[in-house]
DNA sequence: GGCGTTTCTGCAACTCGTTGCGTCTGGTCA
DNA sequence: TGACCAGACGCAACGAGTTGCAGAAACGCC
């Protein structure tokens, strides 16, 4: 695993975004170490959702020395300047979404484990359904509903069981 | 398998309902064995949630060679039965919730780690809104919102920070 | 460049939950 | 009553993630 062939992914915006993560930390009294650099330098070549074993092990491609505990720790840091947000799969394991431009939910699917995004216009539309009868806040980027993709209930339907 | 045998059983009846667990096993080639009349009797005294090693330590305080491996097994047996139904919190935590007379949804605080319910009503609203656009089958008894709820936001409020 | 402060790291130990495997036993049939 | 066998059990090892602590090092200051 190296520098060039993950997902061709960055938008300009993108790599400031990044770039400004030393400011930021820097701004906060926080610092720039050698193990944030080279999680920085993962999660910059990301797009979509991770898990956290998975982040540990891109960092050890490029740094067999990291360990899980500075990983989780800086990844803590980067959820509270809002480079990544974090939520937890059906399977009870951390999944990590990159930089968040927008707040959006997410649909996944039971069988297969894959996942989709809730456009905002639909994670607001829930938020003020459920906000409206009681006093709760929805965090509409945490938005997470389980169930069953076409494809699965396509497989499903075919099958007599 | 679904919850609709049990779905329609009265609260009165709930004894009644966890009786029935042996026959349901037989009937489906099951057996009962003393650590599952161990489980089932630690959740025929539960109500609301409960968390998976919550659960665990219960049993052990019934009979204390309980080891969790067999707990979360049952468990997954019941939960194919109907008897429970589970979710992931907010930490990734397992959280059981017993005999679900009706499929709902959960609120969840994520700073007080509060826990509500939202109406069957509601579940099926959202499952409508998100089903229309797209082929997504969503798990009405899987929908699990965080936020914050109203005390939180109000402590919140008064710190300066 | 050297120094002091404070954050960060790495390790080890821990929790929660899962899985593989050999052994045991509930339930059935003769 | 005894034998059989699939299902269940207990154990041990594992994976993901967290935490406490002692030592390392980033960074501001002189």
């Amino acid at each position: 695993m190296t520098t060039q062939d993950i997902a061709a992914v960055p938008r300009p915006e993108r790599d400031a975004a990044w770039n400004l993560v030393r400011e930021r930390l820097h701004a906060s009294g926080l610092r720039w170490t050698p193990q944030r650099r080279t999680l920085v330098d993962v999660l910059s070549r990301t797009s979509g959702h991770v898990t956290g074993s998975e982040l540990v092990d891109r960092c050890r491609a490029i740094d067999p020395a990291t360990t899980p505990s500075t990983v989780y720790r800086t990844l803590d840091v980067l959820e509270e300047l809002g480079y990544v947000s974090h939520h937890h799969g059906m399977d009870g394991r951390e999944e990590f979404h990159v930089l968040p431009i927008e707040e959006h939910g997410h649909l996944h699917c039971r069988s297969c484990g894959g996942s989709w995004q809730i456009s905002p216009a639909e994670s607001d539309a829930i938020a003020t359904l459920l906000e409206g009868g009681r006093s709760f806040a929805v965090d509409r980027s945490h938005v997470t509903i389980t169930g069953r993709c076409a494809d699965c209930l396509a497989v499903e339907a075919a099958r007599p069981d």
